[in-house]
DNA sequence: CATCTGATTCGACAAACGTCGATGTGCTGA
DNA sequence: TCAGCACATCGACGTTTGTCGAATCAGATG
């Protein structure tokens, strides 16, 4: 990946896109959106996802999840892919750091797949 | 990836799963969902998903959506891929071959990333 | 300040991926 | 039967990815 600063996907820049089943995907929004894709696309990372999506007063410290079968440095850097795709955020307060969803992209996710209209 | 005959995903044994915000993704959905979003997960099989999905019918032969800007054995490759994860289904019928969406197999997708409940 | 713990970054490496041109396969029609 | 078109497979290639251990950064606490 070019990683020369990742532009970390803004939620609020996400009202991509119309459902597949409506209308071609242009090329601009196939490259936004397959990077999301992308960002669940390893099983580690969706079980992390996973993990925070479903967790008491939907935020998680690191030190919560972590337990999935990789080391730390790996879950950090999963983590650091799905904050990159704008699905996660993270907020620091005191020693540990929290995970977040982001509501609005995932609906955005979500509504592309929605081939009933 | 390891080729060894991949197992083509049925479209029937896809009720997987509840919606990430409800439960925990065990390490076996973990495996089998991430493949599915992996494989939406490359600008080019995106938009060859998006063409398929948007097609009058509600079917496209390879002819009609493979200028995507890669080679002819590349487009092939990618559907295969897409095939692979269970996402769409071809069937050929005299010179050319035909692809469909798989509803099912998305709406699964969909429905894991409904996290309104 | 020194030290401990939680989390990220760095550097390296094998495996997987996306791409291509060449070749193979399946069907149609002359 | 043979030429031609549609599509798939093969073999090779440079690039990206997932993983690790080591090093570093950031707060908390003694």
């Amino acid at each position: 990946m070019s990683n020369l600063e990742l532009p970390v996907l803004e939620p609020e820049a996400v009202p991509c896109c119309a459902p597949l089943s409506s209308a071609e995907l242009s090329v601009g929004d196939s490259v936004t959106m397959a990077a999301m894709f992308k960002a669940l696309g390893d099983p580690v990372r969706l079980r992390l996802f996973s993990k925070v999506a479903s967790a008491e007063g939907g935020e998680a410290c690191v030190c919560d999840i972590q337990d999935v079968g990789v080391s730390q440095p790996t879950v950090s850097h999963h983590l650091k892919k799905l904050r990159e795709a704008g699905l996660l955020t993270s907020e620091r307060r005191g020693t540990w750091v929290y995970y977040r969803v982001a509501p609005s992209v995932v609906a955005g996710m979500a509504a592309l797949l929605d081939l009933d209209r």
